[in-house]
DNA sequence: GTACATTCCGTACTTCACTACGGAGACAAT
DNA sequence: ATTGTCTCCGTAGTGAAGTACGGAATGTAC
């Protein structure tokens, strides 16, 4: 839509992210410097947008900067036998970490079915659970 | 099995956490401060073990301290009522967790199948399609 | 009972990921 | 062309989560 026209405080709010981390970032090599048309001041198509989107969200699923910057290679590799390995490597960090997510959803539905059941279970066996299953 | 007798160096190595972080989260309250008979010297037992196990766990999966204190707050806490209310936020964070979690996990998988099958997707769609579904 | 390894404690340092600051320059509106 | 609002840049500060340090005390093995 609006194509190769925003400004740094645009792209900012449109990606809810602060300014200065979009700085950061670049200072990084997560967000490429864009043109420069004017005066040196950066003008960002809305690809940054979706970028600076995906590294929040890889980041909240808890994978670090260094991390997301691999992540972030599998987009913007040319070479597709390093992607691949990568890609691969990735997966099973995702999977591993389903697994251990799933196990904590249901632990915690069966902990809030205990409570609404009335049983009001004392010492609820979150951890020795969650434990056991190592 | 060994109840009631470990050190603080062999919980750490049991836990396979540094054994400062043990004692920083007595400090922080995540863990209780054990019993000390002779002369001082914390002895531990096994659920200790657990306990940072579970934290080490949850860290892993994007929760904060301070986030694992409520968790652990669900096994520690007498009272029901408000423990079902928190167990049912933590439940919503971990199924959005989930979701997002799914939808990179599929990201992967078609980028390696596409990989694979020799077509190198040359800008493979990754980053579009993680925003696409915000 | 003398080595040697552990533990104790408080305090200081480190790393990661930002966030703030402040003065100079650019741009937009009136 | 003046006012006000960005933007630019480097550098400094912040908060979370550890990690390191170092000297005293304690425990364990011989």
């Amino acid at each position: 839509m609006n194509n190769e026209m925003m400004t740094i405080g645009r792209v900012a709010v449109a990606a809810d992210v602060h300014l200065e981390t979009i700085r950061y970032y670049q200072r990084l090599g997560l967000v490429g410097e864009p043109p420069r048309p004017l005066g040196g001041i950066r003008r960002y198509d809305d690809k940054t947008v979706a970028r600076l989107r995906f590294i929040k969200r890889a980041q909240q699923l808890g994978f670090a900067l260094d991390e997301v910057r691999s992540l972030l290679a599998l987009e913007d590799g040319q070479s597709c036998r390093e992607t691949r390995a990568l890609a691969g490597k990735k997966l099973a960090v995702i999977d591993a970490r389903l697994t251990d997510l799933r196990r904590m959803q249901k632990l915690l539905k069966t902990l809030i079915a205990e409570c609404d059941s009335g049983k009001r279970p004392r010492a609820c066996p979150i951890i020795a659970t969650l434990t056991k299953a190592d």
